[in-house]
DNA sequence: TTGAAAGCGCTACCAC
DNA sequence: GTGGTAGCGCTTTCAA
């Protein structure tokens, strides 16, 4: 592998000089910078970035550290940060955390052994609190998406999911339905508790009493949805419309009203959220509420990366999303005369 | 952000010591060491990656070259190297490939900047042979994934998809099919023409003569699979059977039939292939082709992991699987009798 | 068992 | 404009 210095003795100049003609600096003539690019061009040279960042103290690497980076859920944030990263010259380095920062050690990797430069966290639960307010301590510029931190020093960038689960219930209340189940994530989980509160909400401004009796609760998987849902059915009167937590119940849900011979949406009504790509795929297609994944990563590394140029965080950022309905075949009008119910 | 040297100092050795005593090295007194692992811990000590990898020519780091981080198809892929890594401390670093391997500039941030010490290369396209020829001369090591070469240099790691698509029509034609169609990928993409070659061998075998007329190709996106499967439809006498190239291309041929009013497998059988989590969750659940994805990214890190520790790139591996079939309810038993296909 | 010194490849400062 | 020099934080001889 050539080094600075080896384009220096084949120009004819000190490795100072290649140093800066590679780097575009001023006090380079140019005639000597073309000379250098040349011969550069010619050995195959790349700088080494240990080297480089062992000075600079800067590694062009930004740390992403989520749930889990196959998620179906986080597809589309992450390429709104490979869309930044890209076009801004940053490299990203992800870390599952699976929901727990601290077990993560490749956290620690990253940030103790100064390998990124900053941090995009997403969905850490309430637990990591105190580890996020270290990061401020150590002065790593850092942004949270999906949780929202009243702190004014932090970066963060959510939607709002009362008002998500506030239209998703509303819309099929407007449908006519009154009996409107919900089958919650864990409520442990900020979002899941957000989105109980926004049918709740819901309900209420129709006038609609609220019924335990309605909601079921489980971790934010298919499976959970599936059997959400059984519970659901088992009950009398029987509820003609439902939102699940998520899209991956929803499938559940919809497997389950299969399963138990009924259609949607035609006995029941099903709504979901955040409109993963598979969601106009099922039978029926999927209506959800629709959380703007891409741009939120996007501009979570927007943001990031503003800071990492200024390095000034003195004033965090607050970007709240409004969730979007998206309405498709899984929701209709309900109509009590043309068929009866249990 | 502390140094050996500050850690020295506060021991009062000297900073080789401390080095000697961070890394386990022969050579320094039990006591010296503890103070030192002591000292380091109450300064919050973390080393440098820079500068440590500087001097050693070690990152610890793994490039993995995917066609796409986000396809759902590549997600237990990258969580089989990740377990791999995770054992052994090697991080991995990501780049999309999007099927081009010189397009993506990130390859040459990680290799040549000596980011990276090895590279996995999934589902290279056959353009980039040269490409990977001169990581062979540059002595990078490497395995790939979803490609086989002959060459004994090479690492290789991929499924049997002539095998595979021949298991696929073989189930179909035991079910009882004649018609059986194929929804096939990209033809110019390696997997999608050997899986048409496993098809026609089947058909072969079973005596059945092989019609361009129940072939039609796309790209391996759900989309090119209801279109292909609307084709399908429109030509007499319909198949009864389909193979789709992939569940992608199936779930989009299980949208076609639904909307032409037809059910699954009742008219029509339909088979996919690669085993989407998605696909036990499809209406009627799928039945599909099986491919360890999981194992396939495991071994892929191990394989190169090993080739890293010894640094003796002499032998490539070629590590074949089979693929395995697993029914779900989207396939059927024909029967000719109890309704006229038109 | 310990320490001094060299050096990895690069940037940056300061003379010239 | 250019080149020498120092030094980033670490590992690794080689002497002591």
């Amino acid at each position: 592998m050539p080094t600075i210095k080896d384009i220096a003795r084949k120009v004819g100049v000190s490795p100072s000089v290649v140093s800066r003609a590679l780097n575009n600096k001023y006090g380079v003539k140019e005639s000597t910078r073309q000379a250098v690019l040349r011969a550069a061009k010619e050995l195959g040279y790349h700088p080494n970035v240990a080297a480089r960042s062992l000075v600079t103290k800067r590694t062009e690497m930004i740390g992403v550290i989520i749930p889990d980076i196959s998620e179906p859920f986080y597809s589309r944030m992450i390429k709104g940060m490979e869309y930044v990263a890209s076009k801004t010259g940053y490299t990203l380095l992800f870390s599952n955390s699976y929901e727990s920062l601290e077990q993560s050690k490749a956290v620690v990797k990253m940030v103790e052994a100064q390998r990124v430069e900053g941090l995009i966290i997403v969905g850490s639960s309430l637990k990591e609190r105190d580890y996020i307010y270290s990061l401020i301590d150590k002065g790593t510029p850092f942004v949270v998406i999906e949780r929202h931190y009243s702190d004014p020093r932090m970066n963060c960038i959510w939607v709002d999911n009362v008002v998500g689960g506030y239209v998703a219930t509303k819309h099929l209340i407007q449908c006519g339905h009154t009996r409107v189940a919900h089958i919650s994530g864990d409520l442990d989980v900020e979002v899941a508790a957000e989105r109980l509160k926004g049918y709740k909400k819901a309900l209420d401004e129709a006038g609609i009493p609220f019924s335990p009796d309605l909601v079921v609760s489980g971790a934010f998987v298919w499976q959970d949805g599936y059997h959400g849902m059984k519970a659901l059915l088992s009950r009398t009167p029987r509820c003609t419309a439902v939102f699940a937590g998520n899209d991956s119940m929803a499938y559940g849900a919809l497997q389950a009203i299969a399963e138990a011979g009924l259609s949607v949406p035609q006995d029941i009504s099903v709504i979901g959220f955040d409109d993963l790509e598979f969601s106009s795929l099922t039978n029926p297609p999927l209506t959800t509420v629709r959380q703007p994944r891409y741009e939120m990563g996007r501009d979570a590394a927007r943001l990031l990366v503003t800071c990492l140029e200024q390095s000034t965080q003195d004033k965090g950022m607050k970007i709240c999303y409004p969730p979007e309905i998206v309405i498709r075949r899984s929701t209709s009008v309900y109509d009590s005369t043309d068929r009866t119910h249990a």
